[in-house]
DNA sequence: TTTTTTAAGTGTACTAATTACACTATATTG
DNA sequence: CAATATAGTGTAATTAGTACACTTAAAAAA
């Protein structure tokens, strides 16, 4: 709490929302809160924000003494300012989220001591503060992003099969695609590298992996080209 | 400053982008800076959020005392918090957009002290503080959302002509459009009442008016609908 | 070694959306 | 009544999206 007054009169915080995706799941990186407020509660990984730090490097410090990870896809989402949404003072927070390879991701003595763990968007309770708000915000954010930025690959293992890669697709879009359309356009965007290799240790035919080709997405960003998944929604207005 | 004092060591800020649409143009309302820091420069309209606010009320707080409008469609887009972006101290400002009918704009005692004048988006010169920056990233948002979102009519009188409307999207978007392809689109949308009057005073074939039915609008998003503008863009994937 | 199991991989026909494009109609003004 | 200015309209060609089922290749079990 000392360190807590002297941030106050008004303080600023940053949220992080990690994401992961693992077993054909979306997952959410929270922490159990060992102090008050919220004792107990699993909440969003967040600190304060220092007052020499900028915004965006709070944001990759809290990844960072989380999960060691550096250089990893951060994106600002929202800000959170209701008067009272924090019990000991004026604090907003602004929300990131983040895409990491969850496989990467080791426990750190900062995160064993806070509890850090994995829970599957779907199955994530109460949460404290207005954490669940937060989430819902990101997770949204996330669902839209997607659509329209080669955003997936920052989760999968920079080799994947195209099933891997369609179920990320459909965890993150809570919808079914269909196996022979999702391939045609993936690939039909050739924004992959066949790696002209193929799983291993699997108990069926194995599949060809593949890996992001990122030099050539941003060579045809340039020229206009414009990332866009569809599949499940029905269009109103076009022009 | 003995105000500004009270926020000290650290004040958040809220930041207004006030767009309207007149003479074919696309126009942001700022405001000349009567003070230090960048004394005479223009700036955003903004203000320090009140220890008891909630930063969407600053935000409209901040639009009804320039404007005297209440009730507008605005939307928070970024949060700026680099350490030294104000010279005075550290002030991270949240950054929201509006959209309003210019004609319904009034200058007020409050507004007309402070200098405010709309300026065509495309003639915005050197800002106070980083406000281009802030100006750029509302734009990118608005560009972005009003593809998606039937917000042009926000910035439209209640009843307006297909031409203006498509003024209005070309002036937004940057990006011609073609009439025909144009209307039938929208028309196909069902979104639009005819309302059976024509123009007055104009020197040639006078146009339709029409109305925005955002009752109706409402009842289809919730069977599902989506809205969605496309024309000048290049598809890359899609699935 | 054969059979079973499991997921990989593939093509086509239909429908819907997008694009390109030019002339006629109707009001005002001179 | 001629000139001017913008409103208003339709069709054909192209591209994108959708629906749908069987064969292939490996490992594991029999």
């Amino acid at each position: 709490m000392s360190e807590f007054n002297n941030f106050f009169k008004s303080a600023f915080s940053v949220d992080n929302i990690i994401f992961g995706f693992d077993e054909g799941d979306l997952k959410v990186l929270l922490i159990k809160r060992g102090a008050e407020p919220y004792k107990g509660m699993w909440a969003l990984p967040g600190d304060l924000v220092y007052p020499n730090e900028d915004l965006d490097d709070a944001a990759a410090r809290i990844l960072e003494e989380l999960t060691g990870l550096r250089d990893v896809y951060l994106e600002q989402v929202n800000t959170f300012g209701a008067v009272n949404r924090h019990p000991l003072g004026r604090v907003i927070t602004v929300a990131y989220y983040s895409l990491i390879r969850i496989n990467k991701y080791k426990v750190t003595p900062a995160s064993f001591a806070r509890k850090a763990h994995w829970h599957s968007i779907a199955e994530v309770q109460d949460l404290a503060f207005d954490h669940n708000e937060i989430l819902q915000a990101c997770y949204q954010r996330l669902k839209q992003q997607v659509r329209t930025r080669p955003l997936g690959f920052e989760l999968l293992p920079p080799k994947f099969t195209l099933t891997e890669l369609q179920h990320l697709y459909e965890a993150i879009l809570e919808t079914e695609l269909d196996k022979r359309n999702f391939r045609k356009k993936i690939l039909s965007m050739d924004l992959l590298i066949d790696l002209e290799e193929t799983q291993e240790g699997v108990a069926h035919r194995p599949a060809k992996l593949y890996q992001f080709d990122s030099e050539r997405y941003e060579k045809l960003k340039q020229e206009g080209l414009h990332f866009e998944l569809k599949e499940g929604k029905r269009k109103l207005i076009s022009t």
